[in-house]
Formats: structure tokens, sequence, C-alpha cells
DNA sequence: CTGAAAGCGCTAACAA
DNA sequence: TTGTTAGCGCTTTCAG
């Protein structure tokens, strides 16, 4: 099968390559005699553009990457749904890309975005990011790019987030409502801005009840794989006892501290209240259901490719710190945070 | 800033663009010391080569296209880690399309991979597709791809697939073994190769048993919206008062009879027992632990990415019944199955 | 070992 | 309204 270009249909149909071009491309400049017969010779013929000629010679890929931690994560596929679901519409191609978690991974992929391979780049970072240089080239090309859900601070860009900080202050509020002595409050990494702002309002809701000396006394950094994690949980509630309330800063924990408490037959809530970061589908079915603060997920993938998309058409680069958005997660109260 | 190609490279060094686009793929014909300069000095200016030119020029994209019904979706968002982990290791881009479940829409995909976007596709049918065309064309146009989970049976292609016949049977004989009498199948989709396949391994046990006389008594098609299923799970629960044991031939449809007993006080498993197809992590901590029959979804992804690499590596394309590989599933008794 | 030159398939001036 | 032509940035013969 020899291959099929435009130039086999020009042939075809007696016209030249760049008659076929704006034809297909229903210039105006095309009589729609000629046009008709164009399209009707693709379809017959199944023409389909080589993208990367048109590419090449646009400039522009029609493309854009998404890079993010991970995707087996209730989180990131909803939010991948929702950039589709944008992706779809604008005609546009969606490459996703995952850093694991690694700083390298991260930085490496940014780097290859330099490349003309995409129009645009979605991302969320990894917990550990430690330094915007990457970002900085992404910019210095002019590249438009969004954050969405875990930006870098004090990099300015468009960020697509959550009210982090607010939802930690009303985990703490909650527990202690519900008569919780001693609420811990558990991080992944607070290298991670959705955590440390979560965790600075969990301490802001204790430090205003009187509550807290030693922020350490109630926020426990659980780094570490997935595997350790239960480990480290379990570690945790043996070695203090006092600990009658867990806000889980992500999902992941969240199940775990529930396998623990399975393990060792700690009762929830009676013995531990727990709350969760969580947009968990399962939450209302768990034993016992689950409270959770439930991310916009979907939504905050859509509106991060929107603004993307938005800077892609206007080449309007330059939209700063003022094209923040925060969408409002949603406290769900369930029963394993009953008083 | 002016961009930089691959002639900027060569204009810095006073080399030839050949001489510099050999050395930077470590052409044998170079010396090794041009090579150090050439790499010098693209290190120091950041040079990233253009992905469409090389594209256009090899004609080959170093990218492949996963379609998908779904990436909101436990087991789907694990088959794309799989994927994604041996897509790294070959430096290849993934491209992710998402069908919606609609035929429409996987053939417009399908049909844009013909134009040498994609170097291979991964293809997991979406439930409405009901005739082959469109991979017929993938297949002249010798492009290779492999189903994966969702195969489209009598199609001659590679296929990674789960024991899903056997799990079908397997599940209507736990049920029957802890006492159900009135077993009830739960399909979304008979047109779908998994569903069916589950289902007939269902029948096939309860034929065993001498159970059967009309299929439709224990099969139930359950299609429609996610929205939807809840009232159809409910309406056949309040109709059919002596099914006393299901099976989810999806995740989805699992969650839903939890929600409708719930909501209707029915006990599982005293009243009703539920065995499920599905990857769901929370099943331990559901209230009652579900019973699940747990399918291979990393590996799955994993070995469809493998096998899709060696076929564009040996150009080895005409691979067709006997690579279908079959990863069995496992069976995980819990408390949602109790006698 | 290095360089000149052709061309991948397409688009966009510019001419006709 | 249609055609000619010059590249987009890169790879790859083929000559030197």
């Amino acid at each position: 099968m020899s291959k099929l270009t435009i130039k086999t249909l020009a042939k075809e149909l007696g016209l030249s390559i760049a008659t076929v071009s704006k034809a297909l491309k229903d210039s105006h400049e095309i009589s729609s005699e000629t046009k008709k017969k164009v399209l009707a010779m693709a379809e017959q013929l199944n023409y389909v553009p080589n993208p990367y000629a048109s590419s090449l010679r646009k400039q522009k890929s029609k493309t854009i990457a998404v890079i993010l931690p991970e995707v087996a994560d209730n989180f990131f596929s909803l939010a991948i749904n929702g950039i589709q679901s944008v992706a779809e519409t604008k005609n546009y191609h969606v490459l996703i890309y995952l850093s694991h978690e690694s700083f390298e991974i991260e930085k490496n992929t940014v780097n290859h975005c330099l490349s003309g391979r995409v129009d645009g780049v979605l991302l969320s970072v990894s917990s550990e990011t430690s330094d915007a240089a990457h970002f900085e080239k992404l910019k210095n090309e002019n590249i438009p790019f969004v954050f969405f859900d875990r930006e870098f601070e004090n990099f300015a860009a468009p960020k697509i987030i959550t009210n982090d900080y607010e939802c930690g202050f009303l985990a703490a509020k909650l527990l202690l409502s519900k008569g919780c002595k001693h609420p811990a409050f558990l991080s992944t990494s607070e290298n991670l801005s959705i955590c440390s702002k979560r965790s600075a309002g969990f301490t802001a809701a204790l430090t205003e009840e009187g509550f807290i000396k030693d922020k350490h006394e109630f926020v426990i950094d659980c780094t570490g794989t997935p595997d350790t994690i239960f480990d480290q949980v379990q570690e945790l509630l043996k070695n203090n006892p006092q600990i009658d309330g867990i806000v889980a800063s992500v999902e992941r924990l969240a199940m775990q501290i529930y396998m623990v408490s399975v393990a060792n037959s700690i009762t929830i809530p009676k013995e531990l209240k727990v709350v969760a970061f969580s947009t968990l589908e399962t939450a209302p079915i768990l034993n016992p259901s689950l409270t959770t603060i439930t991310q916009p997920a979907f939504e905050i993938g859509k509106t991060a490719a929107e603004v993307l998309f938005t800077m892609i058409e206007k080449k309007k680069h330059n939209i700063t710190a003022d094209s923040v958005m925060i969408l409002p997660s949603t406290l769900i109260e369930r029963n394993s945070t009953l008083a």
C-alpha cells in the first residue's frame, strides 16, 4: 500500500496540491465545486492528513501535555477526565506523562515539552519538586502552562486549586467539635503545596482553640512508599495512644488508617475519628462510612484545561497571579466522625 | 528568543548540520572529539530536537495511542499505569483517547491513528462497538495494534485479556455453595466481550447444577448511564425479591448494589450475597467487605504494551490468534458472601 | 571523518 | 479561483 498523501489526491483529481490543501480546510478562495470534489475524493480514498507535516509547517501541534505524579488515583483520574472533556471539544490531543513523584522525571518531561511537541502544559507538581528552573524555561520559551491541584508556591503562573487551607481548618474544627482531645494530621510531604496548606489550616484551628505548643505533636509527616504506609500508621497509633482523631491529607492514607484499625481492632469512630481529603466514591459504603473533604476533581481538570486553551488561543501567556482560581471542596460528614 | 534548531547549533560550532545531526545520535561515523563538542554545545544551549521534523522524516513517531472507554475507573487507571511503565522504558510518548463507550468516537479516533501520528495502538473496545471495519483499516495500513481487556471477538489481533468465562463460572459456584437459590448476574452490556463471557460462565455453572430454564431469569442487562444504574438496581431487587445473590459484572454496579442495599435496608450478606468483578482497593474495608474477582489490571496494561512494542520493533505485525494471552484474575472471598 | 543536497507531507506567500 | 514555489527541522544517501 503506497502512502496516501495530498499529492496522491491532487494527481487523482487533476488539481494542484495547493488547491487540494486549501479545499481541505474549506478556504474561501476555493470554489465550492472544487471543494466538494476534493472532499468526496478524500472521503473515498480515506485520506487522513499527516499531522507531523502540518505541525512542522505551522509550528503548532494541536497537542497538550499533562504531567502528573500518578494516574492510579481517583483524584487524578477524574482530573484527566475533566481535561479530556475540553481537549475533545478543541480537537486537541492529550499526551500523558507520569512523574512518579520524581523531580528528575518531572524536569526531563518538562524539558521535552520545550521542543515544540506541545502547545501547552498542564502540571501537578511532584512531591520532590524543590526548584522552579524547569518552569522558568517553559515561561521563557513562551509555552503556556497551568498548575492544577498541586502548585509550586511563589512561582507566578495560572493555578487551579482548591481551598486547602480552609479545609484543613474545617477538618480540625470538626474533630474538636466531636470531642477529640488529641487530633493528628497525617501529611505525606510537607513539601507539597496541598499538604502544607492543609496542615497550616489544621494547626491554625488548634491554635485558635488554645491547643498547640509544639506543632510536631500534631502534624506527622508520613512519607514513604504505599507499601510502608501501613506500618508507619500502625507504629504511629501504637506509640501515641492518646491520638483520638486523624485528618488524612490524602486518600491513600485514609485507606491505610482503616486497614490499621481493622488489624488492631481500633473502632472508628469511637476510639478514633477520621476525616479524609478524598474523592473516593466508596466513602459512603465503607465501614464505617468515611467523612470526606471532597475536591471538585473533574472541575479542576476542566477549568485548568479551559484556562490553558485561553492562553493558547489568545497567545495571552502572561496571565499570572491574578489567575489563581480556587474551586472549593465540600465537607461531607459521615459516620467516621460521629460523636 | 529565536528558535534553536540544529542549524543554529551547526553554525555555532562551525560544522555542517549533517555532522551535528549524526553526532547527536552518536553515529559511528563521527569522531569522538566532534561528538563531545556537539553534545556540550547542545547541553549548554539547551537544545531539544523538534520531534515533528524527525517524525516526518523518519516516518515514525515514537508515540502510541491508548483508546479506552473511560479513565475514571480503577481498572483502566491501573492499566494505563502498566502501559506507561513500559512506554517510559522505550522512550515512547502516550496519547490517551476516551471513547466514552461510543462507537462513533472510537471509529473516529482509530481513523486518526491512520495518519502516521502513532506507531501503534492499544485498544479496549467501547460497549457500543458492533463492527470491525475500523480495526480492519488499521490492519490494512499495517499499524500494529493490540486489544486489552475488552476485545472484539472474531477479529484476529493480539489480545491481552483475563479468564472471564472461568471467573463467571467460579462466581456462580461460590454463590451456590453459600446457599443462594436465586443468583442473578448483572451485566452492563452483553455486547461487551468481558460481560458476555462472564455471564456465559455464570450460566454454565447454573446449568451444570440443573438450575436454568430461561437464561433471562438470571442474567439482567443493566445498561444506562451511571446516574440511572441506582434506580435500575433498586427496581430489579424490588421486583425480584427472590434474588438472594448477585454477581456484579463490573465495579460500577457493585457500588450501586451497596448503595441500594443501604437505602432499602437490605442486609448483605444475610439477605443478599454479592461478588463483584472489581479492582477496588477499598474492597476490604467496605461494609461489609466485598468479595471480588480482581483482574491483574496493571499486568494487563503492561503486557499489552510489551506485545505492542514487540510488533513495532520487529515489524512483525502479523501476530494473530496465537498471541491471545490470558492473565488470570483472583477470587478473593470476603464478608459479602458469608454463608 | 565531514559536508552537500534531496526530500518527508504540508502550508502559505505570491503569481498567474 | 487555481498553481508554483519555498520552506518548516530533521535524516540520510552520496560525494568529497
